[in-house]
DNA sequence: TTCAACGATTGATCTGTATCAAGGCTGCCA
DNA sequence: TGGCAGCCTTGATACAGATCAATCGTTGAA
């Protein structure tokens, strides 16, 4: 699922994930020489809009480095995180020119891009491109079911727990520590990012944080960096039976 | 996006729904040839769960007639409904083998499954089957997304509001019937799982949809058959902007 | 050094929805 | 014809989380 799961036969293309992720594992030479002509980098600074919903968008991209969040908002000004976008993952969406949600930089952020004409040409040729997208949709789908779980069905203090965890498993499985003691965690969002994410206020979450805090199942250096004593007793919190493959 | 969007270049298999949505538009014959051989039928009857979570996965289906949910359930019985499905919509996922949520039939339902094996090989040789489930899968993420801000951001009003206008616009499409006035509806579901899709109480779905008629917003024949006498009305109630392309 | 801006915490209070409970309507079977 | 089972509605009450408000710590600019 993450980019890391691909071998990477082409070691010389390291700078640049959407070849793992959508070419690198049975690739060919010269679909690589074509990803080569299209591509293109762009940085954004934390906290600017890289895209707003509604724009046009001719090109796809990969996150390279940093933390974007994709999020939806009413007219009344309610918004809601509906994607968080950590290193390889993909923005964008053959098939479709407008931008359905905005896309906002929480960190310095480095995106690497492909017009979007050229690529989908590439995409009709080779079918890898268009079978790696395929499977990472999916995983994306699960999670954002997973993710209505969490918003329609669960308690203040369990979001909190669960977006914990999920932060963690991603992290452990983009570094590959996969230590079964202590985690280590920092956090990449704000408390009211957090608070969009999970369908709270700040305030709820500043208070469920501290209330984790408390009863020590997390503990807090700063306002971002969190220890893990016992990640299963951190499931247990967050209402989580599936310990097994958590997506995004 | 539905099945009526594409093109319906070969009437005589006008029964089998996965035919237009993932090759019909562009096919060749024997490609239909080919998934002629792995498809078979089988039908449901209302109330009978079609896949339990975490069960071995050897086939994908299309829904022929009828409507089937997905939904999650956590250990103490809280229950979310991530997906509805109509005919023509998709279920499963080449490339994993067990279930990942419940699908049950609340109509009676007939299902097109192919074997798994065999889908998968086909998929590999033909573009076009890949391609449109991408498109698919896309859109049920889009769905999926505008789902989230429902059950994170809307009040139970708008909850309600917003089922009203999803289900009528998919109403609509399947039917082509696209008259802006007045709108009919049958509510494809119980008080029970409207709960479940919105992230309320049954009490509270019942509550708002009594309110909802207090207000003339919609009435009500009988407790299904719901009549939307301003459809921009219901749009307002529902914090929907969005007018445009709603999904699923 | 001061001040402003920003993020976070904590307290007091309010409110929307859950929960608990009772009863109504409809269709089906004995 | 009665009675039961599902589904739905409505009322009373409780409570989780929202809202409003005050304060604190940190950072960075004047």
């Amino acid at each position: 699922m993450s980019l890391h799961d691909l071998p990477a036969v082409h070691q010389e293309c390291g700078d640049c994930p959407i070849r793992h992720r959508a070419v690198c594992a049975r690739c060919e030479s010269d679909e690589l020489a074509r990803l080569e002509q299209i591509k293109y980098y762009r940085s954004y600074q934390s906290g600017q809009t890289i895209i707003w919903s509604g724009d046009r968008m001719d090109f796809v991209a990969s996150v390279v480095t940093g933390i974007a969040t994709l999020t939806q908002t009413m007219e009344d000004g309610r918004r809601q995180m509906v994607g968080l976008l950590l290193p390889s993952d993909f923005v964008g969406r053959p098939g479709r020119n407008s931008a359905a949600y905005d896309v906002t930089a929480t960190t310095d952020v480095v995106m690497c891009c492909f017009r979007k004409r050229p690529f989908e040409e590439m995409m009709s040729q080779t079918p890898h491109i268009a079978h790696r997208l395929l499977e990472m949709t999916l995983d994306e789908l699960d999670a954002a079911r997973e993710w209505m779980l969490l918003l329609g069905r669960k308690t203040a203090r369990e979001k909190i727990a669960s977006l914990v965890a999920i932060i963690a498993r991603r992290d452990a499985s983009l570094s590959l520590r996969r230590s079964k003691g202590e985690m280590v965690v920092d956090l990449p969002l704000t408390r009211e990012e957090m608070a969009d994410y999970l369908g709270l206020t700040l305030e709820t979450v500043s208070r469920q944080i501290s209330a984790l805090k408390r009863d020590g199942v997390i503990s807090l250096e700063g306002k971002r960096h969190v220890t893990i004593p016992d990640f299963d007793r951190l499931l247990e919190e967050a209402g989580d039976d599936t310990d097994g493959g958590l997506l995004i």
